[in-house]
DNA sequence: ACCTGAACACCGTTCAAGT
DNA sequence: ACCTGAACACCGTTCAAGT
């Protein structure tokens, strides 16, 4: 369908990395609901079938952007101090790296892990453990922090409340106060 | 296609109510990816297309829905002193509610809210206004503290990271602590 | 006013067939 | 190995027709 000047795959080999770009472009113009596979392949210069070869199914190229989105936010170099400006540090990447794709709140609560929870929760809590908090602690800890910052992401995604609150709030710095409210009013180990 | 003894609507009329509880029903029983028009019907014995009689579209329907749990969390009678016990309280209410239902984070973020915002802030920030809070400060913490609660929410509902995470960390425990720490590290006006 | 029957466009997915 | 062509089941939605 497309017939542009310069295709977006000039004989290029498909694989999975390029599916997945293509599949965010697509999110990115026509949203979450949107985010079919024909419109995928199509951008591609492929026939839909093509990526099956790749890709088991949607659920999975949905569970494979998710999983983009959170390597992103997981890959940042923790900076700071203490425990508390680690956590602080970490959910202002996740929103960050979440704010950067539209509807990326739902496209993650729609996915089912890939990788193995338990890796995952190891090396997320692990710099805050140097930091001397417990593996339990720093997980609930971790846990509260990551929550808040997708809900809140997931509030300035959802259009009408995000017209609305735009007039009253401000979210950048709403954000900020109840980051700094929730990570100071953590109790020291 | 149901067969059952007792019909589900036993010549009563077709409502938006009624028509609301059924979707729950399929909510409850195939999770937010198996919501489908024609299960809700099936459900109460009609077909299809009768739907479009009481609702515009499956969006519209979805909206009533999440409305639905938003009036629940909404109309509790808010208790407490100072405005800090209320936001608790509003909290706690509103993951409680959610929990109700499977799936219920997807569902609200995919809703588009019906009423304007305008008056639902006004009515939720009320309360906090007569503790002493401006409406700016009010909105803020109130879209702080149910942001959090929704993020928790969305990850207990997250099938396999709750299969992983409950044997780290006890929800209902992780969630307080952080609760507490959020509204306790609110600044007083 | 309220619901049925039949149809349409669209989507995810499968699979034989091509190269 | 990698992709196309054609098909299938299913879904949201529309609409004329019934009562």
């Amino acid at each position: 369908m497309r017939q542009g000047t310069k295709p977006l795959r000039a004989g290029s080999k498909l694989d999975v990395p390029t599916i997945v770009d293509a599949a965010f472009d697509v999110l990115e113009e026509y949203g979450f609901d949107g985010l079919g596979l024909r419109l995928v392949a199509d951008r591609l210069d492929v026939q839909t079938p093509a990526l099956y070869w790749h890709v088991r199914n949607k659920a999975m190229l949905i569970s494979l952007m998710a999983r983009s989105i959170s390597e992103s936010a997981a890959h940042a170099k923790v900076e700071g101090r203490g425990w508390r400006d680690k956590l602080t540090f970490q959910a202002r990447w996740h929103r960050r790296e979440m704010l950067k794709h539209r509807d990326s709140a739902r496209l993650m609560l729609a996915a089912q892990p890939l990788e193995d929870p338990e890796s995952v929760a190891q090396r997320l809590a692990a710099p805050l453990m140097e930091s001397g908090l417990s593996a339990r602690v720093a997980l609930s800890y971790y846990a509260s922090v990551v929550a808040f910052a997708m809900g809140w992401v997931a509030y300035e995604q959802s259009q009408a409340l995000h017209d609305f609150l735009t007039h009253m709030i401000d979210f950048e710095e709403s954000f900020e106060v109840g980051l700094q409210a929730i990570v100071a009013g953590f109790a020291a180990p």
